[in-house]
RNA sequence: CGGGGCGUGGCUCAGCCUGGUAGAGCACCUGGUUCGGGACCAGGGGGUCGGAGGUUCAAAUCCUCUCGCCCCGACCA
């Protein structure tokens, strides 16, 4: 491609409503175009790239035994109706009317429409397993779109789906999805972490994140030394047993107007830890009291996977009054009416002193005993991990770090196939259910995440992989003769040999050529200048590094492509 | 949805407080010089000041409403 015929609007300066590293650079690179809040134009330099990371997946998915295929964008409300996620999946989905006013939903997920075909058409044990996945456009309409591609309206998915006799079919398959999923991200260049997550909307039992390490991320991620790794929602910490306190006798304290932890605990010159903090929920019509340690945080999701529910929400203070007699901010488990629910946190612990709102006005309770003054008859892990906690499998410390999340494994079991009937015959013929795993890679977000680990402060640093293009030749003066011929003829040699080639053929001065270059990142670039042909030589200077290649003229073409072809080895 | 901020040539922004000629840099066009890390000179084109209503002799500027965008908190590939 030459320069004065692409379309690669490159920016001097970063775009002000941009973020992110990856944002403002996939912007100023000439990659990528905003329409509207979390939505964007691919340009065709963010499209190649783009291509390319869908290339790998599919290669992968392939390699591993799936078939591609293609589903509508465009689904009628009876098929979410089916298995009720028209009602669960809230706001976050688009719901566009036709001309009669029937109502339908942009797929942000495909589960209801492959498994409406696998339906229809798999009968017999003979037919599974079936892996199948398309590369589609998604549609969310998110909370808060933000970080450009990385979070879009609109945007690229490789979503799969797999289609079991039982459970050991499925376990198999998902383990063969995890190694092609790891083969992916591996072949973008890319760092990443597999961790344990929680499964949320999508539903499900066991699920695996993939996250590309990158300070930016958005996800936190909780790792030691074992291997054991887990993103906040999901990650476990073993709890540290205290030492076992004389019996202190239950007392009530007036504590007037104190009802935050901080207020209480500074109050009663008490650790935060020593509270008890009472939050009451509400799943669906069902009143639960979720009761965990003052310095701990309350887990939603960990909370939501336990109540079965999807979006458990707190109490306001008039349900506060009405279900435990005391005002917001005094709530406590001590004393509350048996019939209401209490989940008690795993770290809260027998033969310690506690302290609790006392379920009416400016009053707490201490000494509060669990076991003596109230009885826990539900325990559950419901607080999140901390950075120094210990690790569950290993009991070293945890670490905290944080990560893109560019996959996620699932699976699914009956979650789908129950209420839609996806049935087959067993070899019995008996009918049974088929067992599901769903697979997802964000395939526009992967390549926001290449950039956000890939680059430096002059630009993006493609891995040859994913590179728009591989070469990029910077002819330094366009007005010497000598060195457009050169440039035209390693040019010519390069697209005969097949390398995907930039020649920066614009009248332009020397230094901008060379920051476009660095911006947009090819791996391997050829400066030619008068310089180097004096000495028969043009230079090859690799992105990453830096270091600098002198070639002769003759040799350029055939030394770039067989760079270009060693380096794309590696990285497949 | 709650809290904060911003909408002025393609981009980055000044002007608004204190009403009276719409500006700068970059980009773009023409001519010339220049050419190893975002050149210089000369000339030039381009703006419903997000939109609507109001106040006023007069509104980018003041008031009301509205739309869009960004950031912080509740979703997920």
């Amino acid at each position: 491609m030459r320069l004065t015929q692409a379309f690669i609007p490159t920016l001097k300066e970063d775009p002000t409503d941009a973020e992110l590293i990856s944002h403002k650079l996939m912007i100023r690179a000439g990659m990528l175009r905003k329409l509207a809040a979390g939505i964007y134009t691919l340009l065709p330099l963010g499209w190649r790239t783009t291509r390319k990371v869908a290339q790998i997946v599919r290669e992968e998915m392939d390699r591993a035994g799936c078939q591609e295929l293609l589903l509508p964008i465009l689904m009628p409300a009876e098929l979410w109706r089916e298995t009720g996620r028209w009602e669960k999946y809230g706001k976050e989905l688009f719901r566009p009317r036709d001309r009669h006013e029937r109502d339908y939903a942009l797929g942000p997920t495909h589960e209801e429409a492959i498994t409406d075909l696998v339906r229809t058409h798999v009968r017999s044990y003979r037919d599974l397993p079936l892996n199948l996945y398309q590369i589609q456009t998604k549609f969310r309409d998110e909370i808060r779109p933000r970080f450009g591609v990385m979070r879009a309206r609109e945007f690229l998915m490789k979503d799969g789906y797999s289609f079991h006799v039982d459970e050991a079919q499925l376990e198999s398959a998902y383990e063969r999805m995890r190694e092609a999923y790891a083969a992916v991200f591996r072949r973008c260049g890319l760092e990443f972490v597999v961790v344990e997550a929680d499964s949320g909307a999508i539903g499900g039992d066991v699920n695996h994140e993939f996250m590309v390490t990158a300070a930016s991320g958005e996800s936190l991620i909780f790792s030691s030394a074992c291997g054991y790794a887990a993103s906040s929602e999901s990650a476990k910490y073993r709890v540290i047993p205290h030492s076992a306190e004389p019996e202190a006798r239950l007392e009530e304290r007036s504590t007037p107007g104190q009802k935050t932890v901080e207020e209480v605990s500074a109050f009663l010159g008490l650790e935060p830890s020593r509270l008890l903090k009472s939050l009451l929920f509400l799943a669906g019509e069902e009143p639960v009291l979720a009761v965990v340690p003052g310095d701990r945080e309350l887990n939603e999701a960990k909370l939501a996977r336990l109540l079965g529910h999807a979006a458990p929400r707190l109490a306001t203070a008039q349900e506060i009054e009405a279900l435990t007699c005391g005002p917001l901010g005094f709530t406590g488990p001590v004393g509350l009416p048996s019939r209401l629910r209490s989940v008690f946190d795993v770290s809260i612990q027998e033969g310690r002193n506690y302290v609790t709102g006392a379920n009416k006005r400016d009053a707490h309770l201490v000494g509060v005993r669990v076991g003596r003054d109230v009885r826990i008859e539900e325990r559950a892990d419901l607080t999140t991990a901390r950075e120094g906690d210990c690790c569950p499998r290993c009991g070293d410390t945890l670490k905290l770090s944080r990560g893109i999340e560019v996959g996620h494994i699932f699976k699914l079991g009956l979650k789908y196939s129950e209420p839609m009937g996806a049935r087959y015959l067993d070899a019995e013929g008996n009918e049974r259910t088929i067992v599901m795993g769903t697979y997802g890679i964000g395939v526009t977000r992967t390549v926001a995440a290449v950039i956000e680990q890939l680059h430096d402060e002059n630009g993006i640093i493609w891995p040859y992989s994913v590179a728009p293009y591989h070469v990029h030749i910077v002819p330094v003066n366009t007005a010497h003769a000598e060195t457009r011929a050169v440039a035209e003829s390693l040019y010519a040699g390069l697209v005969d040999r097949d390398v995907e080639t930039i020649l920066d053929d614009r009248d332009e001065r020397p230094g901008a050529k060379f920051k476009d270059a660095d911006l947009m990142g090819m791996p391997l670039r050829v400066t030619i200048g008068e310089k180097g042909l004096k000495d028969g030589v043009v230079e090859l200077r690799d992105r990453k590094s830096g270091t600098v290649e002198r070639v002769a003229v003759g040799e350029a073409a055939e030394a770039c492509a067989k760079r270009v072809a060693a380096e794309l080895t590696k990285l497949s």
